[in-house]
DNA sequence: GTGAAGGGCCAC
DNA sequence: AAACGTGGCCCTTCAC
């Protein structure tokens, strides 16, 4: 493919270039960058291409005449960038709407990913990859030359080549979205691709945002937990050696309480009957018989919080903000959920100890929302059971309403124990729980498991039938769709039961999990839009949850925005329960 | 020394 | 033999 480009340098030229542009539907779109987080480089060349004609504008004269930020110059190219018309095609738009947002000073708007497009398509084949060139190559059946990609975006003069690649790059986006589309269509997932686009700007400025963390807090949470480490290790030391220092010749020996197998040596010199696999769950029954077990299982706790939530977190607070921003990927799971890395502030611990680090700077505010019990909505829409949808319309607590419908007894006379296996089905149905794991985790006798299993049945026959219809429905069609039509692929032997089982509690789990990560994420964009201008911001997310930080004075307005936008993006799919959100104002990340 | 795999545990 | 879904991060172990 021959390739036109032009390189920009002037503001007249920009302007013409970007009256042309502003009439197509689509475009090419990308930077080059000479860093990869926008804190820490600057924007060097933005290249848009209606699939003939690529203009490569190079930012570098521009920004010796002025802040990019606020260049008239630069105004029609901003306004071209925010426009929702013509949209935007690029591959991973969110590191590029990092990039404009930041040093450009604009939103971008009308987006179409290439990045999230493909792993729609690939529906969560784990081995499809999804860089640009492999798309390409893929969809295209073309090679793009990347080696330009980590050249050095600084230079005075940028070489033909530079020039050539960035140019490359963004004509590609033309056929390249031409080619997805068939295939989204074909496979319809328009629906679900619009929700993903929709997201890239709330995550981009979510990002950039960054969520506060108080520094001294968190070393003083800290300090703690070292206290207690250091005694509980102390501690567990003495339980373990006591089983092998007759056989060593010092009377002293140190164990690696980390290592699996000098604890699993010492646990068995000691006679505990160790299971084959020394996780919490296996090893819980054994705590009450065995103190070393107990105290095995409190090192662990607190070794944990001191290396996943030790001083580590400190070193990702960018200076320039104060702020951690960490690394959310928009599909990180095949059911659409989001995961979050460096850090990931999707499993900070919830006690309250380590929560309240994460506060609202000075004079301003904490809006949390979460939705209630929203996978168990998702389930009685999807089932239509009656009596799990008179349990929600009731309005009263769900667990207790539940074990009163199970147990065939009035909501007050419901025991805590009753509630307990009630609440313990909930939330296991959705993952396809067995009887084997429900008696594990209640202490209750396999058969005494298999009766309330029964019961809970019985009393929600339609969650019973959806829930064997999902299972059944992925074996022969082998694939599983959420509430947006997101798409699973199945692979699996026929003849493998563990197999088969495994893709049965997936059929079950994915349209769940995968409808719930749907509703957040129309939720992002509908917060995105009645935020704007606002002094709110959106600074983490985790799965059901919403956390913005706003201006005190503005909190309860956002708040109330807040929850109107997530009702909203719940009720567009779930129609025949109530959808309630949780929303408090305070001023440190709360429950 | 480096990297992958295995085991474990944090979140929802 | 039997294992309840999705992730990321940390540690040890082991191969190179």
């Amino acid at each position: 493919m021959e390739i036109y480009f032009q390189l920009i340098t002037d503001a007249a030229t920009l302007q013409k270039a970007c009256d042309g542009l502003k009439t197509e539907d689509y475009l090419g779109f990308d930077t080059e960058t000479t860093a990869l987080d926008p804190y820490r480089g600057d924007v060097r060349l933005v290249q848009l291409s209606n699939g003939k004609d690529t203009q490569v504008i190079d930012l570098k004269p521009f920004a010796t005449r002025g802040d990019l930020r606020t260049s008239e110059e630069l105004a029609p190219l901003r306004e071209l960038l925010s426009a929702d018309k013509p949209i935007k095609i690029a591959h991973n738009a969110k590191f590029d709407a990092k990039w404009v947002k930041h040093h450009l000073g604009a939103e971008l708007g009308g987006v179409f990913d290439t990045l999230l497009a493909s792993q729609l398509i690939a529906a969560g084949d784990q081995d499809r990859r999804h860089s640009l060139a492999e798309v390409t190559s893929y969809f295209l059946g073309t090679e793009l030359d990347k080696s330009e990609q980590v050249s050095d975006w600084n230079a005075p003069e940028l070489s033909q080549s530079q020039i050539e690649y960035a140019a490359k790059d963004a004509a590609t986006m033309i056929p390249l979205r031409e080619k997805m589309l068939e295939k989204l269509k074909a496979d319809e997932l328009i629906s679900v691709a619009k929700l993903e686009f929709g997201c890239v700007m709330p995550i981009a400025a979510m990002e950039l945002n960054g969520f506060y963390l108080d520094e001294a807090r968190w070393r003083e949470q800290l300090e703690k937990v070292k206290i207690v480490q250091a005694k509980v290790a102390d501690e567990l030391q003495n339980l373990l050696s006591a089983g092998v220092a007759q056989a060593s010749l010092f009377g002293v020996t140190e164990i690696n309480l980390d290592s699996q197998t000098q604890v699993t040596d010492a646990l068995k010199n000691l006679g505990v009957p160790v299971p084959a696999t020394t996780r919490g769950w296996q090893l819980q029954p054994l705590a009450a018989d065995y103190p070393v077990v107990a105290k095995l299982l409190e090192y662990r706790g607190v070794a944990k919080s001191l290396s996943s939530f030790g001083e580590n977190i400190l070193e990702f607070i960018e200076p320039k903000t104060g702020r951690i921003h960490a690394d959310f990927r928009q599909i990180g799971a095949p059911t659409g959920r989001f995961s979050c890395s460096k850090p990931n502030i999707q499993q900070i611990p919830h006690e309250q100890e380590y929560r309240r680090c994460f506060r609202a700077p000075d004079g301003r505010k904490l809006i949390t929302a979460d939705y209630s019990q929203v996978e168990l909505r998702i389930l009685a829409e999807f089932s239509g059971d009656e009596n799990f949808i008179k349990a929600f319309q009731s309005g009263e607590d769900f667990h207790t309403t539940a074990a009163a419908q199970v147990f065939n007894v009035k909501p007050e006379d419901v025991t805590s124990e009753q509630r307990s296996f009630a609440k313990r089905l909930n939330f296991g149905v959705v993952y396809g729980i067995g009887s084997q794991r429900f008696a594990l985790m209640t202490g209750l006798k396999q058969t005494a498991a298999e009766n309330i299993m029964r019961r809970y049945f019985a009393t929600y026959r339609g969650l019973d039938a959806w829930l064997r219809e999902a299972g059944q429905k992925v074996l022969s069609n082998r694939i599983a769709r959420t509430a947006s039509g997101r798409m699973m692929r199945f692979r699996f032997d026929e003849n493998d039961r563990t197999q088969i089982a495994s893709a049965r509690r997936n059929g079950m789990n994915m349209p769940i999990q995968g409808s719930s990560a749907d509703i957040l994420k129309r939720a992002l964009r509908l917060l995105h839009n009645e935020i704007r201008g606002t002094s709110a911001k959106l600074v983490n997310i985790v799965h059901d949850e919403i956390i913005v930080e706003a201006d005190a004075g503005e909190a309860e307005r956002i708040a109330d925005k807040l929850d109107k936008a997530m009702c909203a993006a719940g009720e567009e799919y779930i129609k025949k329960v109530p959808v309630k959100v949780d929303v408090t104002i305070a001023d440190e990340w709360s429950k």
